[in-house]
DNA sequence: GGCATTACCTTACAGTGTAAAGTAATGCCG
DNA sequence: CGGCATTACTTTACACTGTAAGGTAATGCC
């Protein structure tokens, strides 16, 4: 078995010790020569690195710590585990969240989370469905709890609303980030790229208004295309949009879970799952 | 300046030109050698390679194509574009919604979508920010305003709506394909994982209980941890979750939506996001 | 018949994660 | 105190990625 690589990380209990263990956790007199690096040092300036280029690379790293990516191995199972720990890492940057009543503390939550999520990109390559079970993503998840606590949301519903907001968190996020990237490339705006679109698509599919009535509509009435306002070039307006919808989001998901229209989970763990059976008209083949 | 690459892909009117060009769109008699490969066998190719593999390369395209990666690059911008027009392209998979109340229209077109992003997860590489604007996606998404149409939803948040209905379905088609990969590795399935986690977390952060009282609370209280649960093992407990997830996110949407508690949008493009601004309690340095 | 145009190929480069094996420093144990 | 297992780190190497630069040959227009 030369598969010595498990998974997203390593050693399920491995790397709950690294996450957990404080500074005074080293074992003393241990028989090899001393370490010259320490995991909290490369968690430090991988994520400086990652955040700075945008993308995390144990070759970078290692280079900043003047030592070999090979290095790094002997401190960290692999990149996933490595993500993971500088992911748990940043989310002690979260603090607790402020307001008068939960639903701004729960905003206040949410924005702190986006822009944390929009500070390190790097995030989005951390896996969804694992959580990673450290002390920092662990304390970001009670502070909405507590802010949860009083809102009256079943707390069948309240699992349902903390994955939607982390997982709007990071979709925003992403949005934002690549609203960021694009249009300054291409030398023009927001503005002129849509023009340019719309122009394209007049010429190539002159029977859009037909073939779309309904998003014809709504893009005429409503505002949802840049295209149709008028604006001052060189605003940031695919990031406002992504900074807005983000918003909107969160405010849809606190709605409809205060409204309790979706019913709390019942029995077991399998139990929830029952009416997702083949034969629901919402799974389809 | 040696970025010859720009942005997400290449020219705007030439991506869009690709798009909606029909098969009698190949302009007759040109100059050169005829041409061996075409881009639909491209995309098709292209398309197969990556839901097999889970990945897209160049170089794995062209090898099933007989032909060098290289070849590739008089078809298609760069790789960017080539994602662009696999993603079009098989969102003409899904078919037009179906179901007696608009709620169930929608449910079915999310439904769809949702398992369009599972079969093909690599269209989670495919950025967030510029429609691709293809008759694909625009036809997906008029679907989906068609059966929001009669929702009494206003149209502006029914933008918000669609943006957080086609997120949720890229975030619930990941957690999906990541609940499906990763529990085989490491020859204990989901029930076994939550174990062994819960079991490291009890030794290495003994206070765990007292520190975040109000998870503890939830997952004990609740079903929220499967670890809690007793289930026969070798059941995709994770992957279930997911879709519950899902599905239960999808009802929050249109729950809050109908509401009516998200006001429309009021006037220009930019007004909208005037209430974002640096003041505002939601936005956190 | 010459030539511009075009489709595809060859080579090359700068990256990536990480497996395998080597080197040297350290502290325990006799 | 000497030997040795243990450990931190290095060296080398491999397979793989997108794509820039330049070359070759086939085609249709003049």
């Amino acid at each position: 078995m030369p598969v010595t690589t498990y998974g997203g990380s390593g050693d399920p209990t491995r790397t709950i010790r690294l996450l957990w263990s404080g500074p005074g956790a080293a074992p003393p007199s241990r028989r090899g020569p001393k370490a010259v690096l320490s995991l909290p040092d490369i968690l430090d300036t991988a994520v400086t690195i990652a955040d700075t280029t945008g993308r995390v690379s144990l070759r970078a790293v290692a280079d900043r710590l003047d030592c070999t990516a090979m290095a790094l191995y002997t401190h960290v199972a692999n990149r996933a585990e490595l993500l993971d720990l500088m992911y748990d890492r940043v989310h002690l940057e979260i603090d607790s969240p402020v307001g008068a009543s939960w639903q701004e503390r729960v905003n206040h939550w949410s924005a702190q989370v986006l822009q944390l999520y929009v500070r390190h990109g790097w995030i989005g390559e951390v896996s969804l469905v694992r959580p990673v079970l450290g002390p920092g993503e662990q304390q970001t998840l009670e502070y909405l709890l507590e802010a949860l606590a009083t809102s009256g949301i079943p707390s069948g519903s309240q699992i349902t609303v903390v994955a939607a907001l982390f997982g709007a968190a990071r979709q925003g996020a992403r949005m934002i980030r690549e609203a960021r990237q694009a249009p300054a490339v291409t030398a023009t705006d927001d503005l002129r790229w849509w023009q340019e679109r719309m122009a394209a698509l007049a010429e190539f599919a002159p029977d859009f208004d037909q073939r779309f009535p309904y998003f014809t509509r709504l893009t005429r009435s409503s505002v949802a295309t840049p295209a149709a306002g008028v604006r001052p070039s060189g605003t940031p307006l695919m990031e406002t949009a992504a900074r807005d919808q983000f918003d909107r989001t969160v405010d849809l998901l606190l709605a409809g879970a205060t409204q309790g229209v979706s019913p709390a989970v019942p029995a077991g763990p399998g139990a929830a799952a029952a009416d997702t059976g083949p034969g629901s008209p919402r799974t389809v083949s």
